[in-house]
DNA sequence: TACGCAGGTTTCCCTAAGTATACCGGTATA
DNA sequence: TATACCGGTATACTTAGGGAAACCTGCGTA
């Protein structure tokens, strides 16, 4: 049971509750990836090159050593940012967004232009 | 201090820690409205059309009244869908989703496109 | 010898999100 | 008269996400 991009177009036609959840598993995953607290603010703030670990904790303020290494962990599974180890003393760690993590960029930028339609619509409103 | 869209394309110039921020607000609101367990199912099925509030919920197996009626208010709140109200013996309750809502299109698109992308990467990899 | 830094881990705690179950008023149906 | 449906609420509970603080190894510095 394959689901084409396609469907999503048109979703005049009606889907069997097997492929609506089929098209709900990659809009959940790519969701995951980029919801929680600190996960756009760490790809942000890599976005400006590689960076250490405490270099990024200070970028970030607020964000605990914990949740630091908890979301980098998850990037790197996902293969969105690459850890490198450099034998120096003390031991020297960066992290770098990959060429895959650059392309999440379309996403990001819909994310950003209807968030901020709708700052304006809604807020504007009040 | 104004953020405009083209910053994030840019983003080779380095940005002030309050541009930074508002530049992950409207990101942060996005995300919101599309996260959460039920909502992406909700707006799925209002997609087919006008639904009376059973009919969703038969449509999304294990979801409570409790959560559907509290997501719905969610996306009224946001003006994505709106509620209909007839007066009829027992009441009718019909929701919709709005034109407005149908903007969120592309961002789903966007959403659906790379998550199916990652599907095929990172689990095809195993 | 003691302190400090890098790069984390461990533990405990609190809150927010979501689940389960029961219930409500009004109406129709057997 | 009892039962069921609609469109929800109310209450109590469990779980997931995140925060705070302490701690760890290895090394350099005063």
């Amino acid at each position: 049971m394959e689901v084409k991009e396609q469907d999503l177009e048109n979703l005049q036609v009606q889907l069997s509750p097997e492929e609506y959840v089929q098209m709900l598993l990659p809009l959940k995953d790519a969701l995951d990836i980029l919801s929680g607290k600190w996960k756009l603010q760490i790809i942000f703030s890599l976005k400006f090159g590689r960076k250490r670990f405490k270099e990024i904790q200070r970028a970030i303020p607020g964000i605990s050593p914990k949740m630091l290494s908890k979301e980098l962990k998850e990037l790197e599974i996902n293969e969105l940012a690459q850890r490198f180890v450099y034998d120096t003393k003390p031991i020297t760690v960066e992290y770098e967004l990959t060429d895959y993590g650059q392309s999440l960029k379309p996403v990001v930028t819909e994310l950003y232009k209807w968030g901020a339609a709708h700052r304006k619509r809604i807020i504007g409103r009040g």
